[in-house]
DNA sequence: AATATTTGCTAAAACGATTTAGTTAAATTA
DNA sequence: TAATTTAACTAAATCGTTTTAGCAAATATT
């Protein structure tokens, strides 16, 4: 029992499959098939289930109806759930996701662009490690929509979903020194990227605003656990006046409270903390913790809802757009006064 | 600057596109090309960048080097970590993924496997909601690859990757039963689904040895949270002379722990915890919960593994296999003795 | 020297759709 | 009545590959 194609239906139904494809795709009218045949047709491929080959069908349109998703790591709770996200929205729209985890790793990406782009993927949602500026401006010089978040790249220009995340730290680390904290450190990964960089400087401009001393761990980033782990604590160990730290992104808040409870320390009264990004583990941790959220919702709405419309209207002529959302401060306890 | 087709490469160099398609196939030897015309088309190729464009390719060989992968959610912990190593081993193969979330929706998962159909993935991956029975039975007889996890189809005879759930909860039990708990309730979601049986049944099993009486809440899925906190809450409200909750899943392990501290119950004097899946949340909540851990490594291995094989291997008549594997238990303080 | 084999390459048919450029017959208009 | 328009449909080209079947020249065999 092999599966149907257009000119089994035409031969069936003794027409030609011109016809049928008009039909099926809408255009019986423009093309003015008569009333009578369009529903012999219908009825028939209906009856039979026919679905049209979509390879077959993007190989002359052009059109895959997919949509290329690069995150950093889609194991990373921040990244799935905006991946979920934009998974239904996507599928709703008839398109479907073809997905992949770049490990912030420049090559491994250009090499994922590529797969993409041979795919024939019809937009790209990327979160951009650094150094791929030259890709994705080719991929834009070629016509394809590209959207990106989380952090956007100096030398491109296309359309973009961040939050505020200068002001996000600068707003945090403010609460820290009203609660009376004084020696706040920030740890955080090793990144270029736009969006680490400014939650540093916000961060830096706060204390620099009081006139503290800013404290900064730098972790270079690894799958090893347990390579995180070392670092966050010989720093603690070593900065014995600190009284409060700043986590940069989830992943170092875990790594940073697995450190906590290993040496430990009680929060807030040895430590205050505030972390980016907010999930359960925060929330349930005791005490809580303070956390900035991202909107992951909006987020991914207007991540998608962006690139829909690029991929429905065909002028080229939209200026891209870059959209800044505000985050949500959760006050807990683990950065109330002392 | 249009895209080079094959058409192209050989028109420049003089020769046929047989030609040309067999030596980039690497066909050369075999079809006795003469090694001076190899090396010129290898070179020129190189030297334009040509790749073949896969959408025609696929439509001409019937592979699509794409391996259809549905998870229940993809923002559940324990899904995407297996979507993540899953997606590095298919890379690597030269396999892409497609990915969804059925959310164990019946219908919507019908949906999603006519569209990979559709998309002519060659292989499938999925952790099948119930009553899913007869489409995969349809994609194994057009000879389709299936490999299910996580839970397997009673009717429905493919390879499948699972871990001993009955075991796991069985044992975890007794180790409850052991620190001299007495009246130990299992909260759960309301599911049919094999290894939510299975894991319902081991608890049950071991109470039974120990003549207990179990004391079981299923809850019914949903979105909302709120609507998973509420029964818990009741549950544990009304149902005081519980000194132990097991919970079925990492999702309802998280619920359970948040209607815990909003109730503030004391762990494990007032009530000790154990959950199935264990995960960051679980080790750093106070006091840790002690937690049956998947093999989340060697599930995806196996998984893509079996898959692999049978993509490469065209023989049809290798039986299925099921494979099971043992979870590790992690004890920690939630369930110590009192 | 005649025949068979090997070497090196290619024309053309497929895969399954969309789309361009017609064709034919009927209806309208001049 | 002849010329034009319209309605209803279709043949064939196209997208970019792979693959089957086969050709011509060179070499080997009898």
């Amino acid at each position: 029992m092999k599966k149907l194609s257009i000119v089994d239906i035409a031969n069936h139904l003794n027409v030609s499959k011109t016809t049928v494809s008009f039909i099926l795709n809408g255009r019986a009218q423009e093309k003015r098939i008569g009333k009578e045949l369009v529903e012999r047709v219908q009825k028939f491929v209906d009856e039979v289930g026919y679905k049209p080959n979509s390879l077959a069908k993007s190989l002359r349109t052009g059109k895959s109806n997919t949509i290329g998703l690069m995150v950093e790591d889609i194991s990373n709770p921040f990244f799935s759930a905006i991946a979920r996200l934009i998974e239904d929205r996507a599928y709703k729209n008839g398109y479907k996701i073809i997905y992949c985890s770049t490990d912030n790793d420049t090559l491994k990406t250009k090499e994922l662009i590529n797969m993409f782009r041979d795919r024939h993927v019809d937009g790209y949602i990327i979160a951009p490690p650094e150094g791929i500026e030259d890709d994705i401006n080719s991929l834009l010089k070629q016509g394809m929509p590209v959207v990106l978040f989380d952090r956007h790249l100096p030398n491109v220009s296309t359309d973009c979903v961040e939050i505020d995340n200068l002001f996000s730290t600068y707003n945090a680390t403010k609460h820290l020194i009203q609660q009376g904290y004084k020696n706040i450190a920030f740890i955080t990964f090793a990144s270029g990227q736009t969006q680490m960089q400014a939650r540093l400087q916000g961060y830096r401009n706060a204390l620099s605003d009081s006139g503290y001393k800013p404290a900064v761990l730098e972790i270079v980033f690894n799958q090893n656990e347990d390579l995180i782990l070392a670092p966050i604590a010989n720093f603690l160990k070593k900065n014995k006046k600190l009284d409060a730290v700043f986590f940069g992104t989830n992943h170092v808040g875990t790594c940073g409270l697995k450190v906590i409870n290993n040496l430990g320390i009680k929060v807030p009264s040895d430590l205050a903390l505030v972390s980016f990004d907010d999930y359960d583990v925060f929330k349930l941790f005791s005490p809580p913790v303070t956390a900035i959220a991202q909107p992951i919702e909006a987020i991914a709405d207007n991540v998608i809802t962006v690139l829909l419309n690029k991929l429905n209207t065909s002028s080229r002529h939209i200026s891209s757009q870059s959209i800044i959302l505000k985050t949500d401060f959760n006050i807990r306890a683990s950065s109330k006064h002392r």
